[in-house]
RNA sequence: GGGCGAUUAGCUCAGCGGUUAGAGCGCCUGCUUUACACGCAGGAUGUCGGGGGUUCGAAUCCCUCAUCGCCCA
């Protein structure tokens, strides 16, 4: 194709397809350990493939690719590691509520291979499509190392991970009250669970005091059924109404059981209700807590599925909403309910399975998070001291925050689930065999490990699974049911994937990882933990910087989501836009703050369906058009380009200004990205190559071009900025720079400034700009003073309406020698982009004759006059200049104030002072001129 | 209840102590100007949420109130 079939709009399809392909069979996303650049590592956080990505996962991936492609080109040795999370309770809820839909079949009706087979082939197929989007977005992860948290090599490390815990004594199991789904019958983490408010009751129960007084205590309840349960009913100790009772015994209504009265100033607030509170220590956390202080029984009531178990005695086998109505039933029969209430109850409901949480005491097995015995720093200290001790940085910074205050709660980490989907624990379990037995049967084995249970029996953990009879005939050993919380995977993922606990080349070279970007609702649950387990495994931390992202909402400042219908695919709007557009857009929203918005709009499509956009991403999409198009440009004009070496120092001015502005704008770029100033750096970008190389330097460039003297230097500094600037665009827009680089293959292979080099094959391993430490005031000045004297002509022909076609022949009158030298440098500018058909520049002297009827507009050093001869309206000319004056005497006014307070003279900076004097006898010569402007009407 | 953040042009956001507060989109006027109408040129639009304070100087720092959002309990 010749440069004048460069079709005039960008098409990104074609583009990404092309180019992505070359990039992948080339191999340039490939890092290599052996090579001997430095490292620069950064693993993705796995997406779950419970579902396609989003637009939050678009933004996250764009950062850390314009991270990863950018250091590439510096040279480092980089490695994006892609991969996907299991993600067991989402996903296996996914997959189980399918089967009921579809197939009005339950998780037992399968079993648990059967189920289990399912979720795999759901996890084939939304891996394919989530890496699928990846590609198409653009990103350059490594391909070739994949990795899936159930993967073998995952798998591995957490089996080992488990068991080195295990021996070491940091995981243990135990009772616990924890949050049960009845209906996925696990425990589930916090982080899944919500609260809502539902329209409840509070019942007021009568429990007799158990003594001959006949006192009767009433206790309000939003759950009556757990009554069955109490251990005890607690005061406050400084409750004077209640002081008596303290140490007695309360009956127990429908129970025949007395239970203790205590005191607990945590737990009751004497100010509410009646002040006195049932306490059920096995079925609500803040009870649980207070069974703990008060060494209560606790008396667990539930079985697995929500029914009410043995404990329950006649309420035994009924689910626990038929035990409420019963137990409410039963208490008013005999006379104990003293009241009902309508109530808002704030209750716990499982994120997966939208069903109540019950708070259920169950075995459930932990990592300890507190510190040692001795005092030694436990995980959590650990964590938290790799943050204070700034030997990992959170950006911004404020987010470490967070990060300490849940961490300093030490909390155990509770790792089992109830689930088929996931790591099994590696415990097995034996009754019956004494510990001689399992030294006999296991002797010589150091991959194994076992310790007594709690409730008895022991527990056996192995690196590889063991086999019933492994304790010979007599003993049976039985594996744990429980699959681990997705977590303890997702922990190890920043070695895991590189291959530990075998001490892999890539382990050696990228370990510690260099950036882990992710959002802030997962600095605990996951950053926290994968520090934990890489102190643990690796002696080091996983990553150097964690940058927290902004979350998008839409415009509205919801979250998006699929139930809200108010999310962006970022696939669709890759095909409207283009994957550029995206990210571009995304990169330029990324800024400090918290939340960024993107307001969400409808449209239907040709075929029909109707998707969710937003008009957002046409600031990215028309930026790579602009950027294509100046490219265009470029290559339409350098079909007989010939490359040479360029002394800069010789070079016309406005060469210099732009070879100076791209300087600093590399500079400047590059710090941003060090700081993760994406939003700056996007921006900075886009007003370097649309603000001055577009709107100034092209049009100044198009006279020179068509000089076959001036032709070859301009086409040089032309060939390296578009060079430059395709290596500076790249991480953001990878396809549309891709393209204009290989268009420019073909026509300037060698070129830059001073000295032309011949180019990379591809922008995406091209080096990155530095800065050739050209600094440029005067051009600076010079170019700014040519742009404001051009931007007067243009306004003033605009203002008076003058016509395109017209010829005007504008005087601009030099205040100072200098004005005067720079304005005649730029004289042909003046003339091309006023447009006027002749500039006359004159340091005007005593004999200056204005000419009778002209615009005119006052800037700092130069007065722009243009004739106009029967055009000029008198009154509009003089109410513009009255206007202008007035503004003028407003600064002038503002200026004087500030000189005139001794206390800004002396306290200001000197530079500050003097900058304001230099602006007010600025000002005050202007006013000379305008004033005369006024006059001369008068 | 505790913490964090936001409040600046119609919308989305920059600006984080020093000239007349900016950008993109939108709006108005003119323009098929040989790279680009996904464009060019020009223009209008702001008691910087309210109130106090610190300072020579506050959109910017501090306090307080209000509204909205997020996180944790």
């Amino acid at each position: 194709m010749t440069t004048t079939e460069l079709p005039r709009q960008y098409d990104p399809q074609d583009a990404q397809q092309r180019f992505y392909q070359l990039w992948v069979t080339q191999g340039y996303f490939r890092a290599d350990p052996s090579s001997d650049r430095p490292p620069y590592c950064i693993v993705i956080p796995p997406p779950n493939v419970t579902g396609a990505l989003h637009l939050g996962h678009a933004l996250n991936n764009t950062l850390q690719d314009i991270l990863i492609r950018w250091r590439r080109m510096q040279g480092f040795d980089a490695l994006w590691m892609p991969g996907t999370d299991h993600a067991g309770i989402a996903t296996q809820a996914v997959v189980e509520r399918r089967l009921l839909e579809e197939e009005k079949k339950t998780r037992h009706d399968l079993g648990r291979e059967a189920l289990v087979e399912r979720i795999w082939a759901w996890k084939d197929e939304y891996e394919a499509r989530i890496l699928g989007q990846l590609r198409q977005m653009g990103c350059s992860c490594d391909w070739s190392r994949t990795r899936f948290t159930l993967d073998d090599v995952c798998s591995r490390a957490v089996r080992r991970t488990f068991f080195n815990l295990f021996r070491a004594g940091k995981i243990f199991r135990g009772q616990r009250l924890i949050n049960w789904d009845t209906q996925l019958r696990t425990a589930v983490a916090d982080d899944e669970i919500y609260y809502e408010e539902v329209p409840g009751h509070l019942w007021t129960i009568k429990y007799p005091v158990a003594d001959s007084t006949g006192e009767i205590l009433h206790i309000a309840t939003t759950r009556p059924e757990t009554m069955l349960g109490d251990t005890a009913v607690a005061v406050h100790p400084d409750d004077p109404r209640y002081q008596h009772l303290i140490g007695k015994q309360v009956q127990l209504p429908l129970t025949g059981r007395t239970i203790p009265v205590v005191a607990d100033r945590y737990l009751v607030d004497p100010s509410f209700g009646t002040g006195v509170v049932k306490v059920t220590p096995a079925h609500d956390p803040n009870d649980y807590m207070a069974g703990l202080r008060n060494r209560l029984p606790m008396i667990n009531l539930l079985n697995p599925d929500g029914t009410y178990n043995e404990h329950a005695g006649a309420y035994a086998g009924l689910d626990r909403i038929v035990v409420r109505k019963r137990v409410v039933k039963d208490l008013d029969a005999q006379g104990l309910l003293e009241r009902t209430d309508s109530y808002l109850v704030r209750l716990n409901h499982s994120d997966r399975s939208k069903t109540p949480i019950e708070p259920y005491l169950s075995d459930q097995w932990f990592v300890r998070m507190a510190d040692e015995a001795d005092g030694a720093p436990g995980f959590a200290q650990q964590a938290m001291d790799v943050v204070t001790s700034g030997r990992m940085k959170i950006h911004p910074e404020r987010y470490a925050r967070s990060y300490l205050d849940w961490l300093g709660e030490k909390r155990d980490w509770c790792i089992s689930r109830q689930l088929w989907w996931g790591h099994r624990i590696p415990i097995w379990h034996c009754a019956t065999a004494t510990e001689a037995d399992l030294a006999r049967a296991f002797a010589g084995r150091d991959d194994i490990a076992w310790r007594p249970g709690e409730s008895g029996g022991w527990l056996v953990c192995a690196q590889t699974d063991l086999a019933g009879d492994e304790l010979g005939p007599g003993h049976t050993l039985v594996q744990d049911p429980d699959v681990l919380d997705t977590w303890f995977s997702s922990a190890l993922w920043p070695h895991s994937t590189l291959g530990w606990p075998e001490s892999t080349p890539e382990l050696a070279k990228y370990y510690p990882t260099s950036v882990l970007s992710t959002a802030r609702d997962i600095i605990t649950l996951w950053v926290a933990r994968m520090v934990i387990f890489g102190l643990f495994n690796c002696n080091d931390i996983p990553f150097r910087d964690v940058y927290i992202h902004p979350v998008i909402q839409d415009g509205h400042g919801r979250r998006m989501s699929k139930t809200a219908g108010n999310g962006l695919d970022p696939v669709d709007i890759i095909e409207i836009y283009g994957a550029d557009a995206l990210r571009f857009t995304l990169a330029a929203g990324a800024t400090e703050t918290q939340d960024t918005r993107i307001p969400v709009e409808k449209l239907k499509l040709s075929d029909g369906r109707t998707i969710n956009t937003s008009d957002r991403f046409e600031q990215g999409r028309n930026f790579a058009n602009k950027f294509w198009n100046a490219a265009r440009f470029a290559m339409m004009n350098l079909e007989d380009y010939e490359p040479a070496g360029v002394d800069i120092a010789s070079l016309p001015i406005e060469d210099r200004w732009i070879i100076d502005g791209l300087d600093r704008t590399i500079a400047e770029f590059t710090a941003d990205l060090e700081s993760f100033a994406f939003a700056e750096a996007a921006r900075r970008l886009r007003d370097f190559t649309w603000g001055n190389f577009c709107d100034w330097y092209v049009e100044f460039a198009k006279g020179r071009l068509r000089d076959p003297s001036a032709r070859p230097a301009a086409q040089r500094v032309l060939a390296a900025l578009l060079d430059g600037l395709c290596r500076l665009l790249h991480p953001i827009m990878p396809f549309v720079t891709e393209q204009v680089w290989q268009g420019l293959a073909s026509l300037a292979p060698s070129r830059g400034l001073p000295e032309p080099t011949p180019a990379e094959p591809s922008v995406c391993i091209a080096g990155w700009p530095r800065p050739i430490g050209w600094t440029d005031d005067d051009a600076r000045r010079t170019v700014d003073q040519w742009c404001e004297a051009i931007k007067a002509i243009r306004n003033l022909r605009a203002e008076r309406n003058v016509p395109r076609e017209a010829k005007v022949e504008p005087i601009i009158l030099a205040t100072t020698d200098r004005a005067e030298g720079m304005l005649r440098l730029g004289e042909r500018y003046l003339r091309s982009l006023g447009p006027a058909e002749s500039i006359a520049i004159v340091r005007p002297s005593g004999d200056f004759q204005r000419p009778a009827e002209c615009a005119v507009a006052v800037l700092a050093d130069a007065e722009v006059l243009i004739p106009l001869a029967g055009l000029i309206d008198r009154e509009a000319e003089q109410a513009r200049h009255r206007k202008t004056l007035a503004d003028i005497d407003r600064q002038i006014t503002g200026h004087r104030t500030k000189l005139g307070n001794a206390s800004f003279v002396e306290r200001a900076p000197a530079e500050v002072v003097e900058q304001t004097r230099a602006r007010l006898a600025e000002l005050e010569a202007q006013r000379e001129t305008v004033l005369g402007l006024v006059g001369d009407a008068l």
